[in-house]
DNA sequence: CGTACTCAGATACCGATAGTATCTGAAACG
DNA sequence: CGTTTCAGATACTATCGGTATCTGAGTACG
């Protein structure tokens, strides 16, 4: 057992070693697609050995699943963020729809989101850890939306889930044809949640 | 030159070879994805040779190109006969609803779109001709909403380009959801579909 | 302290696969 | 019937994910 008192340089050392494979593999996911970014050139630009990513991660599939976890927690911050920021309905929709804006604008997250999807066919891994965080991810999303309606005195004439579902299947889209197509206009996303809010669903 | 009278044996038996490559090409990259397809097992399960892919494409991308247009020629006549079925407006939403279910439900084909999707990003030649093959299916999307809303006297309510756009993104999204989780609920793609064509938005 | 052990990361290797270069034999053509 | 052409086969290369093995610095313990 390591001694509690001291630093435990060895745990701290590998933990560093962990999150610079990440950040770097994140940048290189993000900017040239999981299937285009080598292990190799990954543990080299972040100045290891290919073995590091080995010893850090059980292979490709579980880096990706630790650089989308960070791209998670940053995302859902920034709904959260969006929708406290303003009390009101309209408020709420105007910085969300901003926070909509911002992130398919640049949408790569969404295209290495898919793209590693498509993996799932033949990883059960893949498949299970990827299912649990949509899930997690559409419960935070109906949260918000449930949060919001009945905060705005709509009562429950919008249902949550079905709520979620759209707006994440609709995210999803957009950015996946805006990341091919930069004319794509990401206004509908606003469009369909006031939509879906305002109720007449 | 051939002679145009008589059986052109030559091409047309290239012709041939082509279509079998496509066929069989088109059940793997479905079932497997694109990136787990491989060109060896694809000319041998059609009974040729990896030369033979190689001399009938320019290699693995234009072969899941002219896939996805076998894919899409049928996909566009399923939503035109689903639209042409039916006069009524709510006879149509229903028709159409029922063919998003289905197209929907075994939503292979939305993966394989989008995984092929994310080649783009290092292949120009895959991102032009993956935009253009969109913006026409957007373009269609599009025709059909004018169509339908004029006809049921909605007038110019909907914006058709905006609604088109939303329809195919909602249909990208709940496709790549539904590839993982089989749990999701397609029926928020008819909802909104009905949301998007009787107005309010 | 100093010796034995552990394990993070390096090195060397393997199998699969996209793509290229070259070859061949049958069909097309004069 | 001899020559040319070209669809498809064969052989080879480069790259990459993954595995097996090694090594040396850091840790535990007498």
């Amino acid at each position: 057992m390591t001694v509690d008192g001291a630093r435990t340089t060895r745990a701290e050392r590998q933990a560093q070693t962990r999150q610079s494979l990440i950040v770097v593999a994140r940048e290189m996911f993000l900017s040239d697609g999981y299937a285009a970014t080598s292990l190799d050139k990954v543990a080299v630009r972040a100045g290891f050995s290919k073995g590091a990513v080995y010893s850090n991660f059980s292979g490709k599939e579980e880096l990706c699943m630790a650089v989308l976890d960070s791209i998670h927690e940053e995302q859902i911050a920034g709904v959260v963020d969006a929708f406290t920021r303003d009390t009101d309905l309209d408020g709420r929709i105007e910085a969300f729809a901003m926070w909509a804006r911002e992130g398919l604008g640049q949408p790569r997250w969404t295209a290495l989101e898919v793209e590693f999807g498509a993996i799932a066919r033949q990883s059960p891994y893949v498949a299970t850890e990827l299912v649990k965080r949509h899930r997690e991810i559409r419960a935070a999303i109906a949260q918000l939306v449930r949060q919001v309606t009945t905060e705005a005195g709509l009562g429950d004439v919008v249902d949550a889930d079905q709520a979620a579902t759209t707006l994440l299947s609709l995210g999803i889209g957009l950015g996946t044809l805006r990341s091919l197509d930069h004319t794509i206009d990401v206004g509908v996303f606003a469009d369909t949640m006031r939509a879906l809010l305002k109720g007449s669903v």
